[in-house]
Order: C-alpha cells, then structure tokens, then sequence
DNA sequence: CCAAAAGTGTTTTATATACACCCATGG
DNA sequence: CCATGGGTGTATATAAAACACTTTTGG
C-alpha cells in the first residue's frame, strides 16, 4: 500500500488520484452527557451546499478503504486515530445527483470531545448532533445512518466495543449510561453491575473518581487482553 | 432505475456500461443432506483461468447492487430468482491482479439444486462444494467467503431466515439439521423442537412426508405473516 | 418383525428479573 | 448536615440443559 498523505481539499487531488464514483463516509458516534451524538458537516461545496453531511470522501487509487475513510475523517474534520469498521456500501444509481457514485461506510465509536474538531476548507461547520434531534441530510445520509446505528447496536450488544466511547478509565455508572445511550433503554443498576463483573472483563482500579460533589464513585479499566483469552475459549460477549 | 437485460459475457459489455473497479461478488449457501454447501465456478477466462471463484461480475452503469448480483449470478450460473443481501466490500488495493477492483459480496440462502444450473461463457464448470472441503479459490475470494460464512452465522441466530433453505413445507428434523450444518454444531432434538414451537412461527400442517421408509414426519411451514406482527411487538427470534 | 427415524415430558440448573435501602463525599 | 449519586443482596420467575423410551411406517 502506498502511504496516503492528509491532502485537505479535494480539489487538491488530480483526476487520476481518485477511484471514479467510489467513495468512503464516516458515521462517527460519540456519548455526551448520556446521549449518543453523531458528528456532521456543514457542506461548503457543491452539491447540496449549506447541507449536512456525513464527513467522507474519494477513494484514492492505491489507498486502502478503511484509511480512505480515516484520511477524509482528518480532512475534513481534523480528527486522527479514529478506529473505523466497515458497516456496507451504497450504492442506489441516484443517490448522487451529478454521476453515480458508490460509497461505502464506515463507523466509529469515539470519545466525545470537540477541542480537536476543525472543518476542512470543504466544510463550513463541524457538529455533534444528538442522534434524536438530527438537521436534514444531503444525499442518502440519513439513511445510512439509520443503518449504522441498527449495524451498531447489535454490535454493540455482542462485542465489548462499547468501551471505545469511555475513557480508559470509567465508573459502572459511566458504563450503564453509554449502554442505555446507544440501545435507547434502560438497565436496572444492580443487574446490570451483576451482569458486567461476572463476565470478568472489567479490572478493578484501586481508584475513584475526583471532583464530584457526592460520593466518588470506583473506577474501572476494559482489558482487551483478558477478553481475548475468554473469547479463545468460547466466552462470548452478550449484553 | 434502467432495467438491466441479462447479458452474458462480460466480454458482451461495452467500456461504458460498466462503473470501472466496481464488481459484485455473489456467496450462494444451499444445504444438501445436512451439509452447507457454496456454489463456485471454474473460471474460464483470464486472470487465473481455471481456478475455482465466486460467480461475480462489474456492475453497469444505472445498474442497482443487488440487481448486479443476481445479474451476474445468472449469467454466469443460470439461476433466477435468488434474493441477495449485501455483506459489505472488500476493497484492498491489490485484490485484484490487474487493476484495483472493489467488490461488493452478497449472499443467499436458498435450496440446494442442481437441475437449472448452467456455467455461463465465462466458467468452465460449476459445482457445489462443501464448506469444509473448499478448492484454493482466486484473489481474496476465501477471504470474502470467510467473512461471509460468519456473517450469515451471526444472522441466522438472529432473524429467522433460515427457512430460506427449505422447501416451503419441512419438517423439524430437516431445519434442525439446517442449524447443525450452518452453525456447525448440534442441538438437542427436544429441546430444539421445545424452543422453536413455542415462537409460534410455525404452522403445523396436516401433511406427512412421503416416500420414507420409516415413520412420516409431520410438515411445518414457516409464515413471515406471524414474524412480521410478532416482531412489531417487540419478538426477536433468537437461537 | 425389523430397521429407521419421529415424537414426546420431567427434573435440574442457570440465568434474568424485580425490588429498596444505606453509604460516602463535597459543599 | 444535607443533597447527590454510589453501591449492594435476596427472592422469584423464566429459560436452558440434560436425559431415554415409545411410536409409526415401509420394506
């Protein structure tokens, strides 16, 4: 593969750089304050200019799908070290008014912050939206994004990905309200503590939370390691 | 959408018609006494003349995904009438020897048959073979036929179509071993028929199986009807 | 009458659910 | 000392797992 630089604009890019008619979108879901977010684009580009839009872009010739979709993440909206899944492509004939594009998605679970978002110079503003109250969409975004968060919410309730939205070290409380964000439900406390600890997936920090106002509450870390080893015999994660 | 008339050999297509490194992968499942079997062809054209692939082909231009897969699927095995779900893409830079290629892979489930299948002008031969006795296949197609087993894995534990690979009316026996052959375990005959009657997907028929030497089955069928206003109430067919 | 697969219930074990109060801390 | 969220256990209900024999039919 042939390293990809972060190029900023596509009108950087020659013709011949980009796959005609193929390109990568990012569907970035983040939690904030108990509510799960998407993170969207104001197009400054034509078409559908002054729309939102899912961050994304062409694929480069020589460029791997998943960095394709990381390197228009950057471009886009300055965010780096963002792991990304493929959720499926789109490609309805029309669903691009100039040609006929296909695109394929990509998703990611990240923690929610704004001090490194920047809109590329595609893009006029950056946001994080809250997945129930969303602007209108250009294209077929919104439909891709229904599909990716049905795509993560099974997801999410067969592997422990969930814990890519916290900080490496979380309360029980912090975990609960990522799983009731994302699954739009709720969990009864004690169960769902039960629940979690039995599966030994979790590692117990001699640590507490600071600067709360009530009783600090017990940290905890995800150890991937731990879960590799019960996946190899069998475990499998179901929430 | 412009209809796409079956066309035969790709060599058929004029440059134009066809969306460049976009191609569509089909992974046709069918069981055969109680084994999952893959539909494969021996290719009769280059790169990798007289390997075994995935029936496939480049999507056309005003050509919808699913309508190239079972485009491709029949021109190049004869069979009509298969629905297809996409799996996703898969697009590493150098899958394809010649020039990049992004294919789309996309699956079926459906009764195993041998009495309409014909190698289109692009295969030498067509068979079924069994999963766990697959010939070395060309470019990444193992690969996509790995990711594709395990989806359809993930998917028949979760939504009920499974019965796809049945005729119409079965009975328990054979959609238990459905499940053994695609799952690749087995399931306690009770047990198993405890868990499925009491969904109350199924209609229990007042036929027999004929032609047994041995005590008659009793026939079931499957009704997406129910499904559908079972899962509008919150049902989720789990296995 | 025999071979071959169909069909059937109960007990045990594990998992899921429901539910309410005291604890620790910072302000 | 009080407001705020943290943290805990038990009883009940439901679901999963284990297990073996009788029935029906065609040949």
């Amino acid at each position: 593969m042939v390293q990809t630089k972060f190029a900023g604009s596509i009108l950087n890019f020659k013709p011949e750089d980009i796959i005609p008619a193929v390109s990568t979108d990012c569907i970035i879901f983040g939690l904030d304050d108990g509510k799960l977010k998407v993170l969207l684009l104001k197009r400054n580009i034509e078409p559908s200019l002054g729309l939102w839009a899912l961050p994304g872009g062409f694929v480069l010739n020589f460029e791997e799908l998943e960095m394709s979709a990381k390197r228009t993440l950057h471009d886009t909206t300055g965010m780096t070290n963002v792991f990304m899944e493929q959720v499926q492509a789109f490609g309805q004939v029309d669903r691009f008014p100039w040609r006929r594009v296909i695109t394929i998605a990509f998703y990611a679970l990240i923690k929610y912050r704004t001090d490194d978002l920047r809109a590329g110079p595609d893009a006029s503003d950056i946001h994080w939206f809250d997945i129930s109250d969303l602007p209108e969409l250009v294209f077929d975004h919104k439909h891709i994004l229904n599909v990716t968060l049905q795509h993560l919410q099974s997801k999410v309730r067969s592997e422990p990905i969930g814990f890519e939205l916290l900080p490496p070290k979380f309360t029980l409380t912090q975990l609960q309200e990522l799983y009731e964000a994302v699954l739009r439900t709720t969990f009864d406390t004690r169960n769902f503590r039960k629940k979690l600890l039995k599966m030994n997936l979790l590692e117990q920090l001699n640590e507490t939370q600071t600067g709360v106002a009530h009783r600090a509450a017990r940290l905890y870390r995800f150890n991937p390691g731990i879960y590799q080893k019960l996946k190899e015999k069998g475990f499998t994660f179901e929430l």
